[in-house]
DNA sequence: CTGAAAGCGCTTACAG
DNA sequence: CTGAAAGCGCTTACAG
């Protein structure tokens, strides 16, 4: 292989292609090549062939920095989740590579892990790959994360929860009312002695907000309130089971638990199988998210189904426009919420 | 804010801070600058403190594109997977981000749905972004793929399976001596009329390997053999039961069946479960992965677990490695895998 | 430990 | 529909 001669500015690297190589090679200027490779319309289709062929010929790659500088904006997506332990973020992910992929872009993914430090580290790096726009899950954010946004100025979208002051776009649910859906439920269903049960709900703030939908729902209907019970661990089916034998031994012992999310519950349903607990005889079972396996146990969960894949999808479509035509008239899409009611309670 | 003027090569675009504002502001070069930014050890304290102040007061956020095409490498990492649908990736992919995020890289993520087209497709494009290294899952590609691969020369790691002929390095673990150990467990159980069953195991050709092991291993034994039982839709727990219904009306019924992963064989127990079909009594059920609820149904699931987070994580580590240092001499890892037994056989 | 010069490989308006 | 010039914001060796 030839490498470039060492001088300033060089490397020392076998020297692949360059649209100058492709541009000689079909006897046109580079600016040609690249109208061919990025915007074909703009090109004679004799030209155009004359270039794929030069391309393949030569095994072009075509180099995505030098074309992100030039133009001052990458084909990627930046996405920043909280976790990828739970199936929620990942399934919204799918939702969002379908959309940004067709359009051809890529995805750069930034995991927190519930961190705010880590997500102001992540968005800052990721600004600094000037994509056309940004995904974030949540609204809560540093303010000077917040600051930095703004300051950046491109479309941005904040998804999974309707907050109260999006910094652009939003595309979620509100876990308030769907806190309250469940109170509802499972008092109508004539359960007593209500508990919420979840892992890290200071971090987890969704489901903070939804043990506080709860918690008022409960106080308007002028049912007993407690306490939720909670660990400082990640949601597991495992840990769903012990929070299950934990609850029991309260006093007095709960009616009916609502589940964080459903990893949890399906976990409590698993363990009261294998412990001989009566669901909903004795206690009652409910969760949060709707995954496939929450209709699967015995007796069935159930849940709130969230449209995390249509969040991804909607989230991903906004942004695309907002990119393409500037921001768009509705700032906010409020996705709903099913409540599935299943044997467990 | 300030726009910059419109002259070729320029667009028109807040302009934010650069490294010469940065510069200018702390009085030194810019020079200086990118090397307190990137290698502060080469700058001395007082001038390294001074760029720090600069940067915070002009919210100085490094174009990482003009330091890719400069540098000719970008800290990115790209990751290469056929599916997300399935745990199994995603907990490589975790994996990986534990270890190349402490190293300062990113990830881009590229999902080709089991099409080595689109394979070809995300690896052709991530060369463009000038990445140092490439994890992909997976040792099949197009003969067109590994001829780019290789002629762009830098590191390289499979994952998943460790395969005849590596590009590079090759991380994982051999799914036919899953198969065949699976098909010794069975038998030694005493079961017969064993079968496998699982999805798109053309495309999913790990799973065909564990099948391709399982059978050879039953002809080693002297034990039936029979085509395996498939379907052409992505695996799922709701699929696993109705596979299990299914292969209870074959004739003979098989005596256990042995599921290409544990999402089906999950979905299987649960299955049997409701309608009362008595496992392992009237048929044994065994699945692949390791996956945590596998431990929590009811009989508990005979599994093999694949150290998939360890994959990740080795993967990530040997390409980080070849990056700093050069190739390294051990090629191939292969992680091996743990049988675990349960009720389910 | 610090700096001046050159260059990375594209794309952007503008003119024709 | 096509091209010449300039510039994107950094980093790389080299010299001091």
């Amino acid at each position: 292989m030839k490498t470039v001669p060492r001088m300033p500015g060089a490397r020392e690297v076998p020297s692949a292609a360059t649209l100058k190589h492709v541009a000689e090679r079909a006897g046109v200027s580079p600016i040609t090549v690249s109208r061919a490779l990025n915007k074909p319309a703009m090109v004679s289709a004799d030209l155009r062939d004359r270039v794929r062929l030069a391309v393949d010929e030569l095994g072009y790659v075509q180099n995505r920095v030098a074309g992100a500088l030039a133009s001052a904006s990458s084909p990627v997506i930046p996405v920043v989740v909280p976790s990828l332990s739970n199936a929620v973020f990942v399934e919204t992910i799918q939702g969002i590579q379908e959309v940004v992929q067709r359009a051809g872009f890529q995805l750069l993914l930034g995991n927190t892990e519930y961190d705010l430090d880590r997500e102001h580290a992540w968005i800052s790096t990721f600004l600094g790959w000037s994509p056309p726009g940004l995904i974030l899950a949540g609204t809560r954010h540093q303010p000077r994360t917040r600051a930095l946004i703004e300051r950046w100025g491109r479309p941005v979208v904040e998804i999974m929860e309707v907050g109260a002051k999006p910094i652009d776009m939003n595309v979620g649910l509100s876990h308030g009312a769907a806190g309250a859906a469940m109170a509802r439920h499972l008092l109508e269903r004539g359960h007593a002695n209500l508990l919420f049960a979840g892992c890290r709900i200071a971090e987890d703030y969704r489901a903070g907000q939804r043990f506080r939908g709860f918690d008022r729902a409960l106080a308007s209907f002028g049912a007993a309130r407690r306490p939720p019970l909670t660990r400082n661990v990640p949601s597991s089916p495992a840990l769903g089971g012990d929070m299950l034998v934990e609850a029991l031994r309260l006093d007095p012992p709960p009616g009916a638990i609502f589940y964080a999310n459903d990893d949890l519950a399906v976990g409590a349903i698993l363990r009261a199988q294998r412990e001989g607990i009566a669901v909903p005889g004795r206690v009652a079972i409910a969760g949060f998210n709707g995954l496939d396996i929450s209709g699967l146990v015995t007796p069935g969960l159930t849940t709130i189904v969230s449209p995390r894949r249509a969040i991804g999808r909607i989230g991903a479509e906004k942004l695309l426009g907002a990119i393409e035509v500037g921001s768009p008239k509705v700032r906010r899409v409020d996705v709903g919420f099913e409540l599935i009611v299943r044997g467990s309670t």
